[in-house]
DNA sequence: GTTCCACTGGAAGACTAGGTTT
DNA sequence: AAACCTAGTCTTCCAGTGGAAC
């Protein structure tokens, strides 16, 4: 049934993207200064999970770069690579300028020199989840750096604003925007056709299926695609010819719940612990998580490293927290 | 309205792991 | 083998915030 998995992957940037054609062009205009050998500003994208902002990044970049050979461009995903460190090591790593950079014994401050000793063609730095970035100091470096042109990929705008200091966000706010929105219902089953037509064989999917699974993505372009992948996995592995409604029903749940165990193993002992807690008494007050905490691990961290744990639970989707001060209450995202 | 205090999150520094240099 | 790096983690300290209790 599946004749080209690729197109199914995620990350992967189609020959054209379809209905973000002024986003597209956005992007397109705020990086052609650099072409041009001008210095090049700041973009700061926006938009909610699947709304195709890193997809339309990399396009941009891809085709940016097939029209003029002075641009280089490096992709970093600030979540895998959350130290100022990696994420500036990636990017030297994808210019060719990270030999002899070891580990452990070259500072910081070495790697962002040898950036700022950059003297190919400017280079567009697309920072995908650029709020996960701990050191931002390494965006304002860059933005300062005139051979380098920053975009920064964040969900929600605050989000970013809210974890940088008063001069990147003073030269962030002249910035461009590129705000992306949800997809709606028509827009992702064009998309989903696209892939089945180029990822299936013929006749594969139903229309109703398609429907179904776009219905079921609630906007989200990634999960829409991850419901396609599945259900063509899934219909192979139970030898039917065709995806069907039901095909996509089966796969919804189970893929679903992966997820959320996959996020879950993954977790630190300490942090997955402190999930447990308040999965099973929350709402929970924080205190109260300590001592509980505190009981049930052996040697426990203090309360200031698990009121850092519980952000980061919060900053994963797995907790969501209510009320700011003494109100605060975490409970498990359902 | 005032006070109290549980909670937040920044800053600085100690400590650790894991690497290089001598 | 020992001395010496650095990034990353965790602790210590603390000012600020704003519900809750009075």
């Amino acid at each position: 049934m599946i004749r080209d998995a690729r197109v199914l992957r995620e990350g992967f940037v189609p020959r054209e993207v379809r209905h973000r054609e002024g986003e597209v062009n956005g992007l397109a205009n705020a990086l052609r200064p650099l072409t041009r050998g001008d210095p090049g500003e700041a973009v700061v994208i926006t938009g909610p999970a699947g709304s195709g902002k890193t997809c339309v990044s990399r396009y941009v970049v891809d085709r940016l770069r097939e029209e003029t050979l002075d641009v280089e461009a490096q992709y970093v995903n600030c979540w895998r690579n959350h130290t100022g460190y990696r994420a500036a090591y990636r990017v030297l790593e994808g210019l060719g300028k990270a030999v002899e950079i070891h580990r452990q014994s070259t500072p910081l401050d070495e790697l962002v020199a040898r950036l700022g000793a950059h003297d190919g063609p400017p280079c567009v730095v697309i920072l995908d989840e650029a709020d996960q970035l701990e050191a931002m100091d390494l965006v304002y470096d860059l933005h300062s750096l005139s051979g380098f042109a920053p975009v920064l990929i964040v969900n929600r705008e605050e989000e970013l604003f809210a974890r940088v200091d008063d001069r990147l966000r003073s030269r962030l706010r002249g910035s461009h925007r590129v705000a992306f929105d949800r997809y709606d219902l028509d827009e992702l089953v064009s998309i989903l056709e696209d892939r089945a037509r180029w990822g299936l064989v013929e006749g594969a999917v139903t229309d109703d299926a398609l429907a179904a699974m776009a219905d079921a993505a609630a906007g989200d372009a990634r999960l829409a695609i991850g419901l396609l992948r599945n259900a063509a996995r899934d219909a192979e592995d139970r030898d039917l010819d065709r995806i069907t409604p039901e095909t996509v029903h089966a796969v919804e749940p189970q893929g679903r719940a992966e997820l959320r165990r996959k996020n879950l193993e993954s977790l630190p002992p300490h942090q997955h612990v402190l999930y447990e807690i308040v999965d099973e008494r929350g709402p929970i007050a924080p205190g109260a998580v300590y001592d509980r905490y505190a009981d049930r691990v052996e040697d426990p961290r203090t309360d200031r490293t698990v009121r850092t744990y519980l952000s980061k639970l919060v900053d994963y989707d797995l907790l969501e927290a209510r009320g700011t001060t003494r109100d605060r209450t975490y409970v498990a995202v359902s």
